[in-house]
DNA sequence: GTGTTGTTTTTCGCCTAGCGAAATGATATT
DNA sequence: AATATCATTTCGCTAGGCGAAAAACAACAC
């Protein structure tokens, strides 16, 4: 089976800078192999795990062995997977950050106000990363699940984020070339996507149709903490053939804008969470 | 601020073997580091890591630094927390062992049932591994969430999952001083537990009452793969209170063993899921 | 402000742990 | 049996970890 080649691992890329003393590559390359288990392989070999993370058998099986001790990878036989003690980091993350308690129940609300999936996230990088969601649980095509990763600007959620984001944020990620474009309504061009964040900002809310995928429609807004910065958006998303940009707004917006604004009530008296 | 000294981190104790060529501490320090982080140490300055850890403060900033690049902790000041991106490292096990899938609805239908949290765990190690959790909504007290982990004795989930462990398993879990014992009522003694074990082990589920703590009342089964194979348990859980053995047994044990069945015939069908 | 103290973070040289390439040893495949 | 394919071991060389001490920072007094 021919490797895709990848998702270069993290920061390793030989020539480009990112050499600095204090980089432990061990680390970064455990990390990799981590991450290079998902949905659509559960599980691996050696060497499938070699070349697709492009690092040597050798390291791969060292890293392999210290994460079996660790309990965080198993393995049977020849295969390797992941072991139920990676739950435990997530579970860090989610308690540290009381995102249970902050908006289960706001997506709850969106979920049987719309019967369709509603989402919170944050930007990591140039990436919207799903923290909490929830759907009807006889939805029929599965929508994103928490920890899920898409480019920011094919989404309202990210679109949001962006658009809410530092100065120096948003400059950055507008001076990275857009990188993925899942379908032909993408924004492609940087100046288009300036222009529709400063949309965004002045409007107060997103809104994504056929952008991230064909057939899925979004609206999106901003969640602000005390200080008024936004550290996370909330959305609501549907059935692009059933939904317009003009339906979402009308029907969905206020309820969606009075749900942030709980949130960031409960923001204000959890001062550790959420960043 | 005086550190409990804390769980040692993996492998690392000096004395004892595991001090094999394959191992790689710079990775076992990295997931030290990680999991030093929950709700109560949400957030950690350099320092606070490196004593609560036991690593060296110039290594945990080393550490740091490279999970930093690799967008699993975040930096902000001289604080440092964990960053969205180990969301997905979990969201990778739960993709992979198609956990939404196979138990949401069981999971559903027993909260809905007996109004008290159900969830799905299994065995790593000594102890018991939450995987899948429900609880309603306006639950009072919270249950335990995806990624906790008690120790296995002490919990009806886990005296399931070691009474239908292969004779390998329990045995090594037998010969292992029980290390906690939360309540008056959690068993302490080997020999108990062994008996207690084979009673599970015959009548096919296990009740815990106040053994984990104090009000907790539970009564679990097996989740069996095709093989007849114990991959997993399903429990429902009440407050002990109103719960007693014999009431569970007559009011929950046919349903949650309907749900262990309808888990089990989806398991068929899921080769790769959960182991 | 300025000085003093205690803490937290960073730097640096030495030495060991962990890396990569290639050889060897195991398993499946024909 | 022969041939791929995959897993493991070996070994010289470099990256990374440790300890100790310097530097930066914070807190409090004067």
């Amino acid at each position: 089976m021919s490797s895709p080649l990848e998702s270069l691992p993290f920061g390793l890329s030989d020539g480009i800078a990112e050499m600095d003393k204090e980089f432990v590559s061990a680390i970064a390359r455990a990390m990799t192999v981590l991450e290079a288990f998902d949905a659509d392989r559960p599980e691996m070999t050696l060497s499938e795990l070699a070349d697709l993370t492009g690092i040597t058998p050798a390291t791969v099986r060292r890293c392999l062995h210290t994460l079996s001790v660790t309990g965080h990878i198993r393995q049977s036989g020849r295969r390797f997977r992941l072991g139920p003690r990676v739950l435990t980091l997530a579970q860090g993350y989610a308690a540290a950050n009381r995102i249970e308690d902050l908006v289960a129940r706001e997506l709850r609300l969106l979920v049987e106000s719309f019967d369709d999936p509603s989402s919170v996230a944050v930007l990591d990088g140039l990436q919207v990363a799903y923290i909490a969601t929830i759907a009807r649980p006889s939805a029929l095509r599965p929508s994103a699940r928490v920890g899920t990763r898409y480019p920011a600007h094919a989404t309202a959620l990210g679109k949001v984020l962006l658009a809410y984001a530092s100065p120096q944020t948003q400059a950055d990620f507008l001076r990275t070339p857009l990188l993925d474009a899942p379908t032909d309504r993408t924004i492609r061009d940087p100046a288009a996507l300036a222009q529709a964040l400063a949309r965004v900002a002045a409007q107060g809310y997103a809104v994504s149709i056929d952008e991230l995928d064909y057939g899925v429609a979004s609206i999106a807004v901003p969640i602000l903490d005390a200080t008024g910065r936004c550290v996370a958006a909330i959305n609501s998303s549907g059935y692009s053939g059933r939904q317009s940009e003009a339906s979402l707004v009308a029907d969905r917006l206020a309820v969606l804008r009075d749900c942030a604004r709980a949130i960031s009530a409960k923001l204000a008296d959890t001062p550790q969470a959420l960043r």
